[in-house]
RNA sequence: GGUGGGUUGGCCGAGAGGCGAGGCAACGGACUGCAAAUCCGUGUACACGGGUUCAAAUCCCGUACCCACCUCCA
């Protein structure tokens, strides 16, 4: 059995072929740092978290690289509100974003490269389009410099979009522009524009355009072709269509596969990054733990828009913390094999849902077995696979102070649990129940399981 | 105008021609002193109208509604 995917480029679900035998290279957008990251971003980082996984454990040598935004339009225009430099506001926002990503259990990529890191590289490759007579400098004098799109017969064959069917940006400033859709692969400097945010060219002081990075960081990090390429839905247009015009232009072959992730909205509205709403990660966090919302995330298939809400995440957390607690009564246990329907949902194009239905099945049968651990060593495997295992330290430990605190609430209940263990010895129930009533008050669950009473914050 | 996607039971969410994915909730039962937990059982769900087929949620035609992208976006 393959590892198969769909791709966006072709629409239609593909055996994975890699260019190199057992290696595969990857590239997803991330994210361009300018404000809070929120519940949406988080899906794509965690989706695509999840194919690393499963690539690496299909035995692939996996190249991975993420790339990171850091200087663009609207973090200068950010910075300014913050009253900071634009870098400063940069990092602190990547600060922000590892926070998240590391809150959520997304293993780190192989490399992050920031934009502008990569300035130089940009320049060659747009100096590469310009000799080709695919890119032009800005015929006003600005300092830009612009893809020709008219010169690329291919444009828009990602998107399968003819160039005249395109609705010309309603902002569009033509500018120097030869064609309204001609795209800016570098932006010459405003005066308007802090001195720090512009970089030397051949065309004057200026910034890279938004696509060019990516092209740049790509060839550089994975060679001039590699294997998938992934985002968010809305980067499809005009970001992946751009980056693959100026890098096939430039003679590079670009990707094999392209992966899209779809949306997470809220009350009907896509979270766009000016809303501010309340589903910035930390703000979910104060509410529910990263396991429990990177298992609501996992649950959905990657391609399915999901309409977040509170209602639903509560219903999923409810149910992952049926699968904790029958790991918590197997106790501690090795991972085990993967289950064959576990893999032949992930196999194909990551069928989170159904692997994860594969992960209750095997805990129904765990729970009704004599023996849980050998059910419980296949959903450790299986969850470690979706990144969502309880016990990977990943997740933090609870240390510290919160041991402190459970050994002082634990020799308290003790107490308590003995003298209605006595009432309940002495057929007084009423007076067990009495006790058990206390506990509860002071919202502490008491069950009583074949190895004695067991309590549990509720 | 162009392009892509969607509409599944009380709710969430899979599936893409033929045994009712899975979860949450509800109800009944087993277990329990009572609970909890766990297990067993209970649902004739696929926007609408036609069509193809022995068989359609799934394919075809049409209709309605929703969403995304069209140069800021995960």
């Amino acid at each position: 059995m393959t590892f198969r995917l769909y791709d966006t480029a072709t629409r239609d679900v593909r055996d994975f072929v890699p260019l190199e035998e057992g290696k595969a290279g990857l590239y997803v957008c991330g994210l361009t740092v300018q404000s809070e990251p929120h519940v949406g971003h988080v899906r794509s980082a965690v989706n695509f978290d999840v194919l690393q996984r499963w690539l690496r454990l299909r035995g692939y040598d996996v190249t991975f690289i993420r790339n990171v935004t850091d200087i663009d339009d609207k973090i200068i225009a950010k910075a300014d509100g913050f009253g900071r430099p634009w870098y400063s506001h940069a990092a602190a926002m990547k600060r922000e974003l590892d926070k998240a990503y590391a809150a959520l259990n997304v293993a780190p990529p192989t490399y992050e490269p920031l934009a502008t890191g990569h300035i130089p590289e940009m320049l060659e490759l747009i100096e590469t389009l310009i000799e080709k007579g695919h890119a032009y400098p800005a015929a006003d004098g600005s300092g830009d410099v612009y893809f020709d799109v008219r010169s690329w017969p291919q444009y828009g064959e990602l998107t399968r979009q003819g160039i005249d069917d395109m609705e010309a940006a309603e902002d569009a400033d033509p500018r120097g522009k030869r064609d309204p859709r001609d795209f800016a692969l570098w932006k010459g400097r405003k005066e308007s524009e802090p001195e720090t945010a512009s970089w030397p060219s051949p065309w004057g002081r200026g910034r890279p355009g938004w696509h060019i990075e990516c092209s740049a960081m790509a060839g550089k990090y994975l060679g001039p072709a590699f294997d998938i390429h992934g985002g968010g839905v809305d980067l499809r247009f005009p970001h992946h269509e751009n980056e693959q015009a100026q890098s096939r232009a430039a003679g590079h072959p670009f990707a094999s596969y392209w992966m899209h992730n779809a949306w997470i909205t809220t009350a009907g509205e896509k979270m766009s990054k000016s809303l501010g709403n309340s589903l910035t990660i930390p703000s979910v966090l104060q509410r529910y733990r990263g396991i429990e919302l990177r298992f609501y995330i996992v649950a959905a298939h990657y391609r399915s828009h999901v309409e977040f809400s509170f209602e639903a995440l509560d219903e999923a957390a409810v149910g992952f913390r049926r699968i904790e607690s029958f790991l918590e009564r197997a106790g501690d246990v090795e991972a085990g094999a993967l289950p064959d329907a576990f893999v032949a949902a992930l196999d194909d194009d990551l069928g989170t849902p159904a692997a994860v239905a594969v992960i209750y099945d095997t805990v129904r049968e765990g729970n009704k077995a004599d023996d849980p651990r050998p059910y419980a060593a296949e959903v450790v495997a299986m969850l470690d696979v979706l990144g969502i295992n309880p016990a990977d330290p990943a997740w933090g430990t609870s240390g510290g102070d919160d041991q402190k605190l459970t050994d002082a609430v634990d020799a308290l209940v003790a107490g308590l649990l003995e003298q209605r263990a006595q009432a309940r010895a002495d057929k007084d129930f009423a007076a067990a129940d009495a006790i058990r009533d206390r506990i509860k008050a002071a919202g502490i669950e008491v069950e009583d399981t074949p190895h004695g009473p067991k309590w549990s914050i509720s």
